[in-house]
DNA sequence: CATGAATGAGTGTTCATTCAT
DNA sequence: AATGAATGAACACTCATTCAT
């Protein structure tokens, strides 16, 4: 009954809510998940949790939505500023890929959440985690754009299929490197992030041919 | 009164159940998908389901073998038998992508089913998409390592990497094209299946850079 | 196609039904066996069922009068004609409870619907139950009135109780004999019907302390 | 707002539920009973049950354990613990019958539940009753067993036997005297329980010809 | 802030019964 | 006589949400 307690319990609970919410969703699926589940988990009464959320979507969204400005903020930063050489960009690219995939495994469930989490839920929570998904893809977008005016890539193609084709090969490799290709919660990275941040930027450029 | 009646009837009725269940699972998923939407859009009563499949689970799992096996088909006739040059190998690979596109261009809704749908069956469906998402990816290893084995691809990579970032290639964008990268049902490809299988295979082999 | 086929065929398959049916009705209780069960046990069609009786509960109401029926005919020989010593009494009470008891092992199935299904039938099938055991009740209360007006039997207590409880006593003793304590189907009567029929009888007239 | 309410509210709501459903269960049959009548009654809604309980099974169950406890209770009181007269045990006995009526009166809906309800509910049910049934029979069996110990009684007959036959006895006229032979809910009791009891005991040890 | 009892609409599944063939 | 596909009313159970305390 301090003076703070009360604004600061507030945000530890939500967020302690918030945590276990994101596991459970990752683990059990989003419309498998009751919010018996979540307030078990937390040790509070059903109730509790919606003084804190609105309805079981809120959370969900939430959860999207400050995932989605995490994520994009990471992408934005490898964003190019000038032109280099070839290696320059592999360089570059093979930054943005470790940050990335450094960023996905220290947030396991939230990955989970965005990437598996498929159309159980209802139309909202759909459009948001669609709205990720096309925010990244703009950014990687953005990125082939800058670097074909800057000349370090040829323009012969269309920037919407590479962009697209490029966004496949970071996500759905990210997804296969934290949960297998059966998309299990309990598979464990089998190699490092800059292990597989190289690969991925040395396949980007060069493809199975790459020296 | 003809004699085929009796048993085309019933395997009319059930065929016609699935179709009817892939279209709604795809646009709704799954757990949103009731009983009722499905034998209110075949004109029968709820009691007629279940004289066909044992439960709502049941369908889906019969859905996803089917499509297990006629996709593993598609893959498995672009399996690699003798060596060739690299041009030969981006003609395999295109041939291989277009079959894929194709394929999936006229099975939109299997393919939503089975790589959108996500966390909202139980664990018995979630474990037949996983199965065939191993298989694919372990198809595809199988050509890359029959591909190194006949000295076309250089052999410095880890098998398992590479033929998880090359599944990542083709299902994202298999994806994309058909849905988007918002998994929106009713997007339309904006490219034809060749075009997209050109580009696929050159990346593949050259990425980014590739002439 | 024979001339007689149609009538037999009729009787045998009605009576295969009416056999299959006090056996699961026994096994699995009434409400608990589906006429799903019955037509599978006896291989043939749903439908054929009710080609032979109107309903579910009509089987179990034919069952227990047939029942009915076949019991009363094996009390009613037991009915007392003329007067005769204690020595003859117990005899003839003995004859009569071996005849039951011997009845009753030979219909296992009919005494576990009659005196086992309890409150799971509708209305008509528990009074049907209900008319066979009181027909039951009755004519141990005549064999009484009759030993007492042959001054067989002492008369200052009231016949209604007496007759209550010898037919709760015999009653009681044939169920637990065929099924034990706890109504299991499986349970296999410990002692020979007459040693059983003779210890009954002694009860009946000379109680726990009889020579 | 006062202390106990909570709890006791809670304890008040499952013994409102339970009380209503001995009542509808004996009247109607467990599997004719839904869970809306129950609720019904109460007054309460569908939910509200489940908050209590977890399935329909489970009140039964735990209405027979009660039942079963509180019954094994009043036969257990019944134990003899030292040697006496005949006229002793015929008065002990009388007791014991009396005090089993008094308690079969005050529970109709119980001892119909357990005594009548038959093969309606699953296996679960039906093994619940039958340890009831068991127990009785058991704790009738020790007595009678104490009994020839300490020679109040011949022993040159079979203990399973004889305590069957007793324990037919007292559940058979006991049934019959709260429900009629037809077992009729609606049935009322024709004479005072100790006026049964005595004659039961009578009975028990002297048989129809005692004096 | 927190509790937890209460709500009630919603849904998968069962099964006796019908009927065209 | 027999089939078996089709019917549809019935029912147990779930779970997000509310609200009095």
């Amino acid at each position: 009954m301090t003076l703070k307690s009360s604004k600061e319990q507030d945000a530890g609970r939500r967020k302690q809510l918030m945590d276990i919410a994101v596991q459970l969703f990752a683990q059990k699926g989003y419309p498998n998940t009751k919010i018996s589940d979540i307030v078990a988990a937390a040790g509070v009464a059903q109730g509790t949790f919606y003084w804190y959320f609105k309805s079981k979507q809120e959370i969900v969204i939430q959860l999207v939505a400050d995932g989605h400005a995490r994520l994009l903020q990471v992408i934005g930063q490898g964003y190019r500023k000038q032109s280099g050489t070839v290696d320059d960009m592999v360089k570059s690219s093979t930054k943005l890929m470790k940050d990335l995939l450094e960023f996905a495994e220290s947030n396991r469930h939230l990955m989970a959440l965005m990437f598996i989490e498929g159309s159980g839920g209802d139309e909202a929570i759909r459009s948001a985690i669609s709205e990720t998904r096309i925010a990244i893809e703009q950014a990687f977008r953005r990125n082939i754009e800058r670097a074909v005016e800057l000349k370090m890539l040829p323009d012969h193609i269309d920037f919407a299929l590479r962009s697209s084709i490029l966004t496949s090969l970071v996500e759905g490799t990210i997804s296969r490197w934290l949960f297998g290709a059966g998309h299990d919660m309990s598979h464990k990275p089998a190699l490092p992030a800059d292990v597989v941040a190289a690969e991925l930027a040395r396949f980007e450029f060069f493809g199975l041919l790459g020296s």
